[in-house]
Formats: structure tokens, sequence, C-alpha cells
DNA sequence: GCCAACGTTGGC
DNA sequence: GCCAACGTTGGC
């Protein structure tokens, strides 16, 4: 099972709106990024990802999971874009914010770190451990 | 709201 | 295939 990060502005789609969809989820549209659609591409059911509030916030507020590989975007024609379906699992206790990564040294070399333009990208096994101890995930 | 960083597009 | 122009993202 692989771990990964999704981005998203709160006040467009946040995690409260992702709690709202249930057990079924919600598409992972409207990514129209190569490199974050190839990401999705390789995602398995049941792949964890944490939540992250861009923009506004700053904070990883919540872990999915990938209940449905990747598909057609269904918010678009364009053959090229792909998306999966997510589902909330549950919040993290304690939002982890990006200014406590940057002073994390063992994050540093997080791609939210290094390319924080990347909406959807893949966190190693090392760095998911951490957040979750930070975020006071029992 | 600004703007630096990044990705994409399209003329050559 | 290069690269200038343009558009978008996201931290500040």
């Amino acid at each position: 099972m692989a771990y990964w990060l999704l981005k998203s502005e709160p006040d467009v789609f946040g995690w409260s709106h992702l709690t709202a969809k249930g057990p079924s989820g919600e598409e992972w549209s409207g990514v129209r990024n190569y490199q974050a659609r190839n990401n999705m591409r390789s995602m398995q059911i049941g792949d964890k990802g944490f939540f992250y509030h861009s923009r506004q916030g700053l904070e990883i507020v919540g872990i999915l999971e990938v209940c449905a590989t990747s598909h057609p975007d269904s918010t678009t024609d364009d053959p090229r874009w792909d998306c999966v379906d997510v589902r909330a699992v549950q919040p993290l206790p304690r939002a982890v914010s990006l200014d406590q990564i940057k002073a994390t040294p063992e994050l540093a070399e997080m791609v939210l770190v290094k390319n924080s333009r990347l909406s959807v990208q893949p966190v190693t096994p090392a760095e998911w451990d951490l957040i979750c101890q930070l975020g006071e995930l029992s």
C-alpha cells in the first residue's frame, strides 16, 4: 500500500466537503497536471492519503483512502485527464501545519516542501508515520 | 493581493 | 526541438 498527499483549497473543496460525501466518497477531479495525474493512475484501492488545505489553512487535516482506481475525469471531455475516487477515513486529532513540517528536519525532503505546486504527491512510509505522530493519531 | 516558481503552449 | 510568452498555483 502506498501513501499520498492531496491538496485542495478548503473554500473550494475542503475536508468537511469530503466527510459530507460519506463512505461512497468523491471524484478527485479537476487535476490538470500530468505528474499529479500519473500519481493518481498508480494509486490502488485502499491507498491512504493526507488531505492538505492549501492557500488557506496550510495544514494537513485528515486522512483519506482511495476507493476507486483511475478513471476518466467526469468534469472534462478531454481524454487526457483521469482521476480516482477518495473517501474520508478520519480527521487528524491535531492538524499538522506546513510550518511544523518545515521545522521538522526529517520532513524537509517532502514533496510538499520541495515542490509546493504538485497537488497530488507521494509520501514515504517514514514521512507518513511521523506526520501521524505529530497529528496525535493513535 | 502579490508575485515567484513552475508547467504548458505554440511559433519558429 | 527550442524557448518566449502565457497561465496557474500557492505561500506569503
